[in-house]
DNA sequence: GTTGATCTGTCACAAATGTTACACTTTGAA
DNA sequence: TTCAAAGTGTAACATTTGTGACAGATCAAC
């Protein structure tokens, strides 16, 4: 196993190589190999360890109950697979998780994970951060989707890139097909929706940069 | 502060009494009162403590860039609040929090959090379990708002009951009122959506109750 | 019981969104 | 360079959903 993989990965962030190998010579963690195209996880199996991606990527699909798959996420190395999900009641997968070309990951079995958060202060605090990171996008995509149309979503997503980047003149960091899935809407409706902001003199659009002309304007969409 | 209050507390869950006066006794958690209608937390406020209600509920509620509230989700005891928010890189509370009425809460900062967690096993993991929970309802709401119409939606929620029931007649388990607001449609869109599910047959339905007609017709519409 | 508040069922009409289709542009790999 | 794949911009039309309004049903508190 390659040290400057595992210095990469957020859960062993800032902490000691000693620490490190004691960690790793008294519990159960195993690295694996995996191929392209691999199950790594199925949808409701339950969730016992945790899955630490060092090279590769997979997806996660979900399975509605007809046995069709329907929706998409891609999860690229160092990151690890459901960290909100390996605790709780009865934790199952909430998707099925399968390799997009050959991968190796750490595997670490739930109860080596709680020792291993028992032993290590550190190790604790990364864990509960990156869980609150993911726990955080999950709650701010939540939001996205409650807003009723795609206006608002729109003037609420512009804004928050424009706040973030303290300009005016906005990059988009996804292409607007993605951004459309990203919002649950479809492609042309989204971009229609540009359009007529554009008309409305609210931003100025072409490709990924959007410019916004009429900050007051968006704020107000954003209530009814 | 009384004892089988704290029983109560699902954080507490299976802890020996020697052990949780020893923490109370170390770390710094105090119990504090608020009569109704005070704010207990701002939005955007960072997220520094952990409250967990003995007594009480309130409300959270999201504010728009423009100061209007929009979004709002009660919280009763023994509840903890933002217990998935408290930890991460710039944490901050995703909402504004009230009090509906009178209320007693533990209040234990970030720091004596983390002690405690490092100092007691049972204690860490009734923590991960209850975020596990939390992100799970968070993750399966999400899924919900992500199909595209309401006869999805329905097709699924009503599905899902039927087989936690194990049973073809349904109680709801909200008001449809309720119901339409957690799925985010208007509530006479979602009444229209159910009449004309009766009127093909699918289901039948009468205020509460929903009985199942045609599954398989039911698990067809999912998929377009 | 009576009463006020909330929930339910329904409607006609307006608005928002999806669908399908097509042409054009950009990007990245061979 | 060339080519295929992915992304973009736009249009007409169908479908879904929201809105506002109303009346009756139910429930909880008095």
């Amino acid at each position: 196993m390659d040290d400057t993989v595992i210095s990469k990965i957020p859960l062993f962030h800032s902490m000691e190589e000693k620490e490190l190998a004691r960690i790793f010579s008294e519990l159960n963690i195993s690295e694996i190999h995996f191929k392209k195209d691999v199950l790594l996880a199925l949808q409701d199996e339950p969730c016992n360890r945790l899955i630490i991606l060092l090279t590769g990527s997979v997806k996660a699909e979900m399975i509605d109950p007809s046995g069709r798959m329907i929706k998409v996420e891609d999860i690229f190395a160092p990151n690890p697979l459901a960290i909100l999900f390996l605790f709780g009641q009865n934790s199952r997968f909430p998707v099925q998780v399968t390799t997009r070309e050959e991968v190796s990951a750490l595997v670490i079995p739930k109860q080596s994970v709680l020792k291993m958060l028992h032993m290590h202060q550190t190790l604790l605090k990364n864990y509960l951060d990156i869980s609150a990171e993911f726990a955080s996008r999950l709650s701010q995509k939540l939001n996205f989707m409650s807003f009723r149309t795609i206006r608002q979503k729109l003037a609420m997503y512009i804004l928050k890139l424009s706040k973030e980047m303290k300009s005016d003149v906005v990059k988009l960091d996804k292409a607007k097909s993605a951004l459309a899935e990203y919002f649950g809407v479809s492609r042309p409706s989204l971009e229609r929706e540009l359009t007529k902001m554009q008309h409305d003199g609210l931003i100025i659009t072409e490709r990924k940069t959007i410019e916004i002309k009429d900050k007051t304007g968006l704020i107000r969409l954003i209530h009814l």
